[in-house]
This record gives structure tokens, C-alpha cells and sequence, in this order.
RNA sequence: GGGCCAGUAGCUCAAUUGGUUAGAGUAUCGGACUGUCGAUCCGAGGGUUGCGGGUUCGAGUCCCGUCUGGCCCGCCA
């Protein structure tokens, strides 16, 4: 990449010079990478964005003004060199480097600026902990590896722009300040300075508005946009992210998978050159929970589940009477089998250490056995209780052999799956079946269809929509929605890459009479939506096309394409997993004057003094 | 709100069962060296073992509390 026009700070840039340029006079800047002085000869490895240039400083061709000049560079100063390109003799030629064919033959150095010795050393490899790499971002960000991330973020844009512009889509904005609306994730508060006592909430997503879109006959909307949450934060969460947010009219599912699949191809491509296969698979809803007990299942290795809760009721028990009690009571049963290779690096000591990292999800134990002689339990804890004719069948369930072993979760199914999904991820990781972080080159994209648009709230004892009140239910579904929610499926679809949900929509209600059956089915007063959601509704009154949607977690997506550890490393300036900027401290107290002029008063407990004061 | 893990030099780590002067690599600084490229070699400086308390003749190590960081559950698309 050339410089925008030579200046006095450089005609070239430090990733520039070729063989072909042998010869010319040049003047590079950038910062000093490595200082290598042999006595005589110096070399000083200059660094910029683009690239390395090694510049070389003989005192009987640069002069011993030069010589001595760059004799006093140290790391990370910012410097600029004159000085003529030459080409390296053979010997002598850095492969490892895009200019390693030649070096500038210094004649002149410029100190640009002097620089502390960085907490951080500036190096593609470096093992630092991520709190040192955040409060010194600006350094950690000066790294290739770094720099590389930010520009396969770019290009995914890119490629995601292209596309959806080539597609006839229009990206529109939205307010970031918005109405709080119920329901959703926590929003952030902005108060109003004009309206004393009242706020604003910052966008969680542009949902509402891109469908008012629809109704103004946009047709095709997108946008690349921010979106904010006030939720506890996770390795692939932050409290300010990307999507991109799209919606279309006049369109049916398929006509929203089309387009995501454009765009994960165009990005695939244009970033990483590889040809990713559409249309993507889809899997049930129900199938993926049964399997992996899991709505964004990691296929790229076995432990599936197996579904037992039948066979046990069969047993009634089985002679196991907390089964029995679980099964009774609407419980489910699951098993995972962990193969001999496996089960044999796996001594009773980290039996006991995986029991307390289920107990740590919820789980009262965990039920395992080691399959010996032919099916027998062994020394396992339900080896006497159990009968040997549930034994058998379940064994035969699981396809268990000699060696194996199994593990076993019986409870409320939402605990149940949660913590098989979680445990079979665990030993997945643990046994080297997939990878710590990255793909291993297996990009397992996939859609999860046909979930349940209601979710049974036991706390309040009634049906609550499990996305959001605007999902339209499955036309072959609508004639059980007062009858019979629980098994109404609905329209709302999810994209899954290597065990992350990466894209998530539905196609939307767009008719009144239906709206109302859905709110009736949730037992909700239609008067108080009305109220909370009037100018939607009213919109949709004055004739809103058929519509869908969907929006694509940018952040998440760019992670995974990245292969990087933490989502945190493809944001240029991330919060930790408190929501603390550690670079600037944010979220900070104000000036007092400003939170009178917005009447806040806070009632949050003193904070202690800062322990150490920070300090660079 | 809960569970698990970690905190020792600027950075990454080590330190036997609780044992006497807390080490190494790297970075930094100084010296040597005219073709290096993660330069090499020689030397030097650098520590309140996160913090507070306790047990002990003796604590980096054990116990309690607390703070900070990370991962997870709850929560959240």
C-alpha cells in the first residue's frame, strides 16, 4: 500500500519497497521495531501498518553523523529515514519479510518522537493477560496481529455492503435514543435534560423501527448498526455491539436465508478466499435440543445426547427411585457417552471435578457409570440400585461398551439441557475434539428452524412469547393458539456457526387479528400493549406488507471469521467483563452539577478510594 | 445473585512436605562486536509474592476475609 502523496514524512510507506525500486532516494517513518547494532553496521527495523523496512546504517556509506544518530534510536520511537534503496545481496535476503529483498541504505535519521518502554512488547506473538494488553490498548493495538483483525473486520463490511447494495437494499439509520418499550434486555438510561424525569433508552435494536420501515414501503432495509444492552457480559457479549440488522417485504423465509447465505459467502470469500457451501442445513428446533440439548449446537464433534426420559418412564425407574420422582414430575433424563479412548483418561478424581462444574449449573449431582464385563456398572454409585433390565436397554440405548463411560443429568428440562450442553462441550474441549478457540478449517454453518413461539413462564403461571410478541406463528400451528400454545412453532429461524448463534429472525405478524390472538394466547391486556406499543400498532393499520427480518451479530461473526480468543479482540476498544473500559475507567461518577441539571440523584453506596491510584 | 480458576520483577512463568538469601526467560540499562534480521556474548538494575487478618519457631506456600482479572450459570438473542 503506497502513501497517499509523498510528504516530508515519507514517499513510501514501510511495507512498500520492492526490487524494483532499487536505487531510489526514499524517506520512510514509522516506528523502530528492532535496533540492531553490530559495532559498525546498524540496522534498524522501521514499522508502520503496511509493513517492515529494514534500513541500514554503514558508517562509511550513511556518513558518521547518521550512524551515530540511529546508534541512539531505542524501541518504539518514531522516527523518519532517509535514504536510497538497495537490493540485499543473496545471503542476505529476509523471506520473512514482504521487503526482505531489500533495505534502505540510510543516510539521514529524523527522532519524531521518543517513547517509554511499552508495558507490552510490540510483538505478533505476545503472551500478555488480556487486563495489561486493555488498559494499554493503544499499544496492544499497534501490534500486525492486531492491525490484521481491524482489517478483516473492514473487509467483512465491505463485503457485506456490496452485497446487500447489489440486492437493492437502502441502509437507512435509526435512533440510538429511543422509548423504552417491556420486555427484551435491560436498557441503558439517558435522562433528559428537557424533560426532567424522564429518559431515553438507548436502542437494544433498531426491531421497532426497521418494521415501521416496512410500513413506509422501504422494501429492503439494512444497516450496520450499534446496539446496546445493559446484561451481564460473557466471552462473546458486550454491553455495545454490532449487528447487521436487515428486513424485507413481501418475502417468505427462504427469501431471508438467500440473503444471509449471500452474505456469509461474499465475506467468506472476499476475507478468507474460501468457498463456503449453500444453501446451509436446517435442523428442527426440537431436534437440536434433543441432540445437544442446546439451540446453537457445536457439530464439529460427537458426545451427542441421548434422550432417555422414555425408557426410564418405561422402567418406571428402573429401580432408581430419584428417577422415578424425576420422570414422575415431568422431568427428563439424558445421557452422554464418552468413548473407552476417552473414559480411560478419565480417573474418578476428574469424574468429581466435572460433578462440581455441573453442580455449578444447577445440577444436584452427577450420575455417571464405567462400562465393564460386558455392561456391567461397576463400582458406579447406581450400579446396585438399578435393575439389570432398564441396565440393559439403556446401555443398548447409548450403544455402550466395555471401557465406556457414561453420565447422566434427570431433572426440569431446562436445567437438564442446559447442563448436558454444557458438560458435552467440556469434555469436547477437554479431549481435543474441537478446538479452544477457531475453526480447525470446519466452518459449520447452519439454520435452527421451527422453534416454539411460546415459553411456559412457571413463575407467572402463564405463556410468555419466547422472542418476541411480533413472530409470526407457522400457518399449519394457528389453529392450536388458544387450544394448545405449547406446541405452536413459529417462524423464527437462527443461524449457527461452530456452536455460536450468529444471526438470529423471524418473519414478522403483520395482520391485527392475528396480533390479537397471539396477546390473547399470552394472556395479555391488550389495552397496555396498546399503550406501550401504539405507534407501531397504529402503523400497522394502515397497511403494513408482509415482512421478515433478520440480524446478524457483527461482532460475533467477525470473531469467529478472526479466530481469535476472546470477542473482546475484535473491537478496537472493548469493556471487560464488568462493563469497565480499563483504558479510561469508564463507567465513571459525574460532575454533581450535571446530575442536578438532569435532577438524578444517586443513591449507589460511597465508593471506596481506589486501592492504588492508576496511573501509566 | 451463584459456581469454578488465577493473582510472585515492566511482561510471561518457576519456587520440593510450610524451611533459612524468592529464581528463570524476556524486556530495560551499560559494555563488546562491520551483515544482522526473535542478532549474539558479557555485566547491571529491577520484588510490600494483590490487600488485611490468623495459625506456626518459621508462610509465596495453610486458614478466614477482601479486592482485582478470567470462564460459566442465572440474565440476555
Amino acid at each position: 500500500m503506497p502513501t497517499l502523496r509523498p510528504n516530508k514524512y515519507r514517499t513510501h510507506t514501510c511495507g512498500e519497497l520492492r526490487e524494483t525500486d532499487v536505487g531510489k532516494e526514499v524517506v520512510l517513518s514509522g516506528w523502530v521495531e528492532s535496533n540492531r547494532d553490530m559495532g559498525g553496521v546498524i540496522f534498524i527495523d522501521l514499522r508502520d501498518r503496511h509493513g517492515i523496512t529494514q534500513c541500514v546504517f554503514d558508517p562509511k556509506r550513511s556518513g558518521q553523523a547518521a550512524h551515530d544518530d540511529a546508534a541512539k534510536l531505542r524501541g518504539e520511537w518514531v522516527v523518519r529515514v532517509k535514504g536510497t534503496v538497495g537490493k540485499r545481496p543473496p545471503e542476505m535476503i529476509n523471506t520473512k519479510l514482504e521487503t526482505g529483498l531489500i533495505e534502505v541504505d540510510g543516510t539521514e535519521v529524523e527522532v519524531l518522537n521518543e517513547a517509554k518502554t511499552p508495558p507490552i512488547e510490540i510483538r505478533d506473538d505476545l503472551d500478555a493477560n488480556e487486563d495489561v494488553r486493555l488498559k494499554y490498548r493503544y499499544l496492544d493495538l499497534r501490534r500486525g496481529k492486531m492491525q490484521r483483525v481491524l482489517k478483516m473486520r473492514h473487509k467483512a463490511a465491505m463485503a457485506t455492503r456490496n452485497f446487500l447494495t447489489a440486492q437493492g437494499f437502502t441502509e437507512v439509520e435509526t435512533p440510538f435514543m429511543i422509548k423504552w418499550t417491556p420486555g427484551g434486555a435491560r436498557p441503558f438510561l439517558v435522562p433528559s435534560r428537557l424533560n426532567l424525569g424522564k429518559f431515553y433508552a438507548l436502542a437494544e435494536s433498531p426491531q421497532l423501527f426497521k418494521q415501521l420501515l416496512m410500513v413506509a414501503g422501504t422494501d429492503r432495509y439494512y444497516q450496520i448498526v450499534r446496539c446496546f444492552r445493559d446484561e451481564d457480559l460473557r466471552i462473546d457479549r458486550q454491553p455495545e455491539f454490532t449487528q447487521v440488522d436487515l428486513e424485507m417485504s413481501f418475502v417468505e423465509q427462504d427469501d431471508i436465508f438467500t440473503v444471509v447465505e449471500g452474505i456469509m459467502a461474499s465475506v467468506w470469500k472476499d476475507v478468507l478466499g474460501i468457498e463456503i457451501k449453500t444453501p446451509f442445513e436446517r435442523v428442527p428446533y426440537d431436534t437440536a435440543m434433543a441432540r445437544w440439548g442446546n439451540d446453537k449446537p457445536d457439530r464439529r464433534f460427537g458426545l451427542e445426547h441421548v434422550v432417555l426420559t422414555d425408557l426410564v418412564k418405561k422402567h418406571d425407574g428402573g429401580g432408581i427411585k430419584i428417577m422415578k420422582t424425576v420422570v414422575d414430575a415431568g422431568g427428563i433424563v439424558k445421557g452422554i457417552r464418552l468413548p473407552k479412548e476417552f473414559a480411560e483418561a478419565t480417573p474418578r478424581a476428574q469424574i468429581d471435578k466435572l460433578e462440581t462444574f455441573v453442580k455449578g449449573m444447577g445440577a444436584k449431582g452427577l450420575a455417571w457409570a464405567r462400562i465393564e464385563n460386558g455392561g456391567s456398572w461397576g463400582k458406579a454409585p447406581l450400579a446396585k440400585a438399578i435393575n439389570d433390565a432398564m441396565r440393559t436397554e439403556l446401555n443398548a440405548a447409548m450403544g455402550a461398551q466395555d471401557g465406556d463411560l457414561l453420565f447422566f443429568q434427570f431433572g426440569p428440562e431446562a436445567m437438564v439441557q442446559t447442563v448436558m450442553a454444557n458438560l458435552r462441550l467440556h469434555l469436547g474441549k477437554k479431549h481435543g475434539l474441537i478446538p479452544e478457540f477457531g475453526s480447525a478449517g470446519t466452518w459449520d454453518f447452519f439454520w435452527v428452524v421451527d422453534p416454539p413461539l411460546f415459553e411456559y413462564d412457571e413463575e407467572a403461571k402463564k405463556w410468555a412469547a419466547a422472542h418476541h410478541a411480533f413472530t409470526m406463528p407457522r400457518a399449519e400451528d394457528m389453529p392450536y393458539l388458544q387450544s394448545d400454545p405449547g406446541r405452536v412453532k413459529c417462524t423464527r429461524y437462527d443461524l449457527v456457526l461452530n456452536g455460536y448463534e450468529i444471526a438470529g429472525g423471524s418473519v414478522r405478524i403483520h395482520r391485527g387479528d392475528i396480533q390479537s390472538a397471539v396477546f390473547r394466547a399470552m394472556g395479555i391486556d391488550e389495552e397496555e400493549v396498546r399503550e406501550k406499543f401504539a405507534f407501531l400498532l397504529d402503523a400497522f393499520q394502515y397497511g403494513a406488507p408482509p415482512h421478515g427480518g433478520i440480524a446478524v451479530g457483527w461482532d460475533r461473526l467477525v470473531w469467529l471469521l478472526t479466530e481469535t480468543e476472546a470477542m473482546r479482540d475484535v473491537f478496537a476498544f472493548p469493556k471487560n467483563n464488568r462493563g469497565v473500559d480499563m483504558m479510561n475507567g469508564s463507567p465513571a461518577v459525574v460532575d454533581a452539577q450535571l446530575m442536578k441539571d438532569v435532577a438524578i440523584q444517586s443513591v449507589a453506596p460511597e465508593e471506596e478510594p481506589a486501592e492504588k491510584p492508576a496511573q501509566a
